[in-house]
DNA sequence: TTGTAGGCGTTATCAG
DNA sequence: CTGATAACGCCTACAA
């Protein structure tokens, strides 16, 4: 079953293909005879043009990359739902690539983007993501690029962000307002900014609130996993007794922490208040239910899509594209692990 | 910054675009000077193939098509996950497209991923599919093609599955072991074949049994969601108080029940024994534990990339292909939800 | 050892 | 209104 092409169709209504062609693409200046024949000639031989022949010429596939750090986990999820159905809108095809949170395979995949040609580009950083050159060499190239979630401030591109510090500095200062008197942070690797900012969000916050500000309370993941949220918790319990609460980097470390104490018969939220970050769909079924972060995933998935196309359009029309950075909200979710009672 | 060209590198050289594209393919019959030359140049201009030029004279671009019901699921985005980490390592690229369970749109991505020319298309089917006509067209265009999951018998093709109908059987005859007398199941939509093969297993394993089957314990889920979890637990204890088991057709819906059961303080599982089935990581951190049925997701994505390889090798060679089916092993996970101590 | 020529299938320009 | 011609960038017989 060979596909049908211009010249069959020429050939068999003995045209050129210049012509059929022009058909095909209802240009004004083909007669409606041959137009309608070659109309319906198309249709019943089931013509659809080679899309590697219109890349060729077009110099563009229609087609997008976005790398992510991990595809199996609920808010990137989300993104990549976000990203695929508002790209299929405009008629874009979405290629992915998973970084594994490595910056070495995320050199790779951007580089394996680029060699397809790809008409832009969408990351979130992988977590060891600290030099950028690979990402300057996409921006340099001026391939249509834009950053989402994990971003590097120092590069000039368009970029979907939340605001992870006021983000912060709200859930702390909830957990102030119900009672807690002494927070841990279990906090993301060094790298990433958004745990940088979320850091800077709980030790500002206990600052305005008057609370000493101690390092001793900062735990350090390196993976973010369920089982450092359990291996944290521990920790904690032993290291400082007289924690009264918890402000996780993300729920699945949360619900570790929460893992570790329901077996462990300590009283959430009343000996220890919990609050996560991300308000992944777990955390509401969670015993206690989980309190969290709500953060917008699927809307960052449309926005970041959304500024990629303007780079896009812009780019096409040769026009200068300025970057632009889209901040989405984000809302404290009380739920029952920080409401205490006593 | 426009990309080098074969042409460039045969300019500057001063020898024809043919020697240059010979050089870089490693040749036999070019002058090891020449081919020194050529490579030099070429890595200091930072050459690579034009992908579209590329595309369209081999006729094919090292890229699949892979459609999902549901991107935002755990399962399917560990499928993905196995997906693209095995389609890489052969240096493929995955388009990854949602039919949002429905027939329309899924007919539509097969449509997009035809006329986009991947090299071959994988997919589950969407709840809705029961007319197969757009599918019999891939397998008609000789498009390799993989099926997984939700799968169409009647299709010729490749496909990765589970023993649905065994892991049933499993599941029931663990709630008959731990003392369930009377088991209700809540199962999936009318068409996919894994949610009538795993009604089957619930059927004939209470006949196995002794337990006269009965078509009133029977709940239907349209959609599979959690919100219908809740909802025909609700049910089932208003309609058969008596009922001490439940078989869901996904841990999405046990986690529903339970949600609706550690809220009104009915015991699980000892008033009532619940069993999942999938395996979500939500399962493990329930309260209580939710039993389950462990499929292999990860591993189902790479075991249909390696059967769409074969066929893709296979038809390269021009010689007649013959599909293959891979079975996954499964297997029941008793936790905490079926555990009965009275 | 090197180069010429043709084609993959489409699109754009320019004459007729 | 129609068509010849030339790209797009690469690959590969076949000559030289």
């Amino acid at each position: 079953m060979k596909a049908t092409t211009l010249k069959e169709i020429a050939n068999i209504l003995g045209i050129s293909i210049t012509t059929v062609s022009k058909a095909l693409k209802d240009y004004p200046d083909v007669s409606p005879k041959t137009k309608k024949a070659v109309i319906e000639l198309a249709e019943e031989l089931n013509f659809t043009p080679n899309s590697f022949a219109v890349n060729l010429r077009t110099k563009e596939s229609k087609t997008i990359g976005l790398i992510i750090p991990d595809v199996v986990h609920h808010f990137f999820s989300n993104v990549i739902h976000g990203v695929i159905e508002e790209a299929n809108k405009y008629g874009y095809l979405v290629i992915i690539l998973q970084s594994n949170e490595s910056l070495e395979l995320e050199k790779k995949q951007v580089a394996l983007l680029i060699n397809k040609r790809v008409d832009g580009i969408m990351m979130s950083l992988s977590n060891e993501s600290n030099n950028d050159f690979h990402i300057k060499e996409v921006v340099r190239k001026q391939i249509p690029f834009v950053q989402f979630d994990k971003i590097s401030k120092l590069i000039q591109s368009s970029k979907v962000i939340i605001n992870d510090q006021k983000a912060a500095m709200e859930a702390v200062q909830h957990l102030i307002d119900k009672g807690c008197k002494k927070i841990a942070h279990i906090r993301g690797p060094e790298n990433p900014q958004n745990s940088i900012d979320r850091f800077l969000g709980y030790k500002k916050t206990l600052e305005k609130n008057g609370i000493p500000y101690d390092s001793k309370l900062i735990y350090t993941c390196k993976k973010v996993t369920f089982e450092e949220g359990i291996e944290f918790a521990k920790q904690i319990v032993e290291d400082h007794p007289d924690v009264d609460g918890i402000f996780a980097i993300t729920d699945l470390v949360a619900v570790g922490v929460l893992a570790y104490f329901n077996e462990k018969g300590i009283q959430v939220p009343n000996k220890i208040a919990v609050i996560g970050f991300s308000n992944w769909f777990m955390s509401q079924v969670m015993t206690p239910k989980l309190s969290t972060v709500d953060q917008p995933s699927y809307e960052m998935g449309v926005a970041a899509f959304t500024l990629l196309l303007e780079e896009l359009h812009c780019r096409k029309e040769g026009k200068i594209f300025t970057p632009r950075t889209i901040e989405l909200g984000t809302n404290v979710i009380a739920r029952e692990s920080s409401l205490k009672t006593n």
